[in-house]
DNA sequence: TGTACATCAGTGAACGCGCGTTCACTGATGTAC
DNA sequence: TGTACATCAGTGAACGCGCGTTCACTGATGTAC
């Protein structure tokens, strides 16, 4: 990945890495709200000033936190998709499992990138790339379904048109129809986890693994896989 | 509603709402964290420990911000499935349309309680019934549906007797089948707008209006309308 | 191989802020007899 | 109706914290000739 790596840069790199793993932690702990360059200082033994070696400020370091949290969740996501002989409807139920069990293990990091942004923070283009390779993986086994799609009411034309980019952007054929569908169950998926991360379904979805195993079964049919 | 008010529980009840009042624009205008006694403090003219006579805590003024927040879009809504003479399809219909609405005029109001929930700060009890409330009146439409559920994958037996409590507690008889659909319709929606409130539906779906309305016409069709 | 210079990591002090909460207090407004 | 007392709003100072960022600096590690 990277060829000749002087030991200065290596060391760099190093201190980047611990930095971003103290900076994980708090987030993890206490939310992109509380993340604190001072803490984080304080933790590796060093003097706060000294972090602006690595990152020019705060916004950088949350920055480089998103980037990190999209391109992980992409990569647990194609792990996912990757596995072999499995069938499309099988590569959805993983996705979407796949994607909940990670939101619940770091529910702050799931919130990094899919919660209310951070008072004060705008998210920067590099963060659009990474997030929109997540929503790729996601799409990814609607492109391969096959079955028939219900039917449902039909998208307009200005949403068609809008369909119809976005599945030029996938790279697979993929009718009005069938991208809608894809749509809606990606947003019912988000939805419930949503609703459960929030403790929106407690006293009455409670756990919640009912109802999201209901929810993927449904999009399933939804997709026509 | 409150009959007979001494003028100083009168101007105590003023203060009150004052506060809440410079509390809301702050919320709204930097979100919930950065909620600060003394910022509305000084707006309205006034020793921070003075505010100490009306809330114990910061804490306390955030909850009832949160339980002010249900209460008016629960009241929003209840306006909208009140007009008179409207079909079902066209309560669902404006209740999705009232909810984003509402979302989308005050992004940091809906993100205080559908949004990650505030570092640091539990949920009361006292949140549960007016969150309750608003929960109510999403799937009111729904338990007046007449029209066939589509054949989607039915809930297992777990998921069923959840559902069954959850009709109980509405009042209306209502199939598993059907307070399924309604609550993927519901989750739906919610996955919609928060996308869309997230900024993930830029590029993509932009403006957003077209695909929220499919969504509606989407879950109408789920729910049997 | 040895020396002169440039790069870079980290220091330490400071700037200029912010915050929630407690506590003893003054002085006005209400209440009971 | 008038007086004594209790209630309550608001003051002002303080406690004990927190934060991001800048700046001139030392001293070690690398690079070029």
């Amino acid at each position: 990945m990277n060829p000749p790596l002087t030991p200065r840069a290596r060391a760099r790199a190093q201190a980047i890495d611990q930095i971003k793993g103290l900076a994980w932690e708090q987030v993890a702990r206490s939310g992109a709200p509380a993340l604190s360059l001072r803490a984080i200082a304080r933790e590796l033994g060093i003097v706060s000033s000294a972090l602006y070696r690595y990152f020019p400020s705060r916004e950088a370091l949350l920055t480089a936190l998103i980037i990190d949290a999209y391109a992980d969740l992409a990569t647990t996501l194609r792990a996912a998709t990757a596995a072999a002989r499995a069938t499309p409807a099988q590569h959805w139920a993983d996705v979407c499992t796949v994607l909940r069990a990670w939101a619940r293990a770091e529910p702050h990091r799931f919130a990094l990138i899919y919660g209310t942004p951070v008072p004060g923070y705008a998210a920067p283009v590099e963060t659009i790339e990474p997030a929109t390779d997540v929503m790729v993986e996601l799409l990814r086994p609607a492109t391969a379904a096959t079955g028939a799609v219900p039917a449902a009411p039909a998208p307009d034309a200005a949403l068609t048109a809008q369909l119809q980019r976005l599945a030029d952007s996938l790279g697979h054929p993929l009718p009005a129809e069938r991208a809608l569908a894809a749509v809606a169950a990606v947003s019912q998926v988000f939805g419930t986890l949503m609703l459960e991360l929030g403790g929106h379904l407690i006293g009455t979805f409670d756990p919640a693994d009912a109802v999201f195993d209901a929810t993927v079964a449904r999009t399933a049919w939804m997709i026509g896989l």
